[in-house]
DNA sequence: AAAATATACATAATTTTCTTAGGTATATAA
DNA sequence: TTATATACCTAAGAAAATTATGTATATTTT
């Protein structure tokens, strides 16, 4: 796990990139997405992920479709189409400070 | 200028590094250097940037070294021997958080 | 069958971190 | 002489996260 520091402002990215790959996903399954991904080292906390799913969706980035599994609701999560143009912005603004880092602390990024 | 919320979590790592490499820097001469080495693209808030530094000299991360120039003063931060661990790890850390953050949102890096 | 864990949503109080806005004072350039 | 640059600082407020709960159903373990 890194420490909460890092992680601080990177959450609506990691949430718009996710749903603009898988198209539709619901909270709980965000959470344990990015776990999974991660090797465990990201752990979103609900108390962070819920308020943030509910602010994009005010501002129109995501759409939703609450649907029942049994007598439970799961609250698919969506981008609408005015919200990939702002996903988009995210993830490539998101690159560049990644470059600008890279150049200012002098690191060697391990490559895919 | 990257939005606010992708640099908050960085300004101690972005200390920690610039002090470890050249041994002694005041509080001014820092903001400057990160304005420089990042284009302008980074410009850290003094309002930020001082109530750090002396959090880091509280915790004896960093210590101090007040010098007259003229009649103005001008106070300088080192890196402690102590503190140099925890420089290391800060950019250690940051380092392995690019890397996850890189294969999560399936990003090419610009290399040096 | 009972207890524990997993699924799945949510909010509210507090803490952390930063922004915004201000304050003090000297030195230099226009 | 007026503006900009140098150089420190703090305090109020905003933003974003953590921590701690709360509700409820489903499944697995003992």
């Amino acid at each position: 796990m890194y420490s909460s520091e890092l992680i601080k402002g990177t959450l609506k990215t990691i949430i718009l990139k996710l749903l603009s790959d898988n198209d539709k996903m619901y909270g709980y399954e965000i959470t344990h997405k990015v776990k999974e991904l991660t090797g465990g080292k990201i752990q979103l906390t609900e108390g962070a992920l819920y308020p943030t799913l509910h602010a994009l969706e005010a501002q129109g980035i995501l759409s939703t479709d609450v649907v029942n599994v049994g007598n439970r609701i799961r609250k698919y999560y969506s981008v609408t189409p005015n919200g990939k143009k702002v996903a988009t912005e995210k993830v490539n603004e998101f690159s560049e400070f990644l470059d600008t880092m890279i150049f200012l602390l002098d690191l060697q990024p391990k490559l895919g």
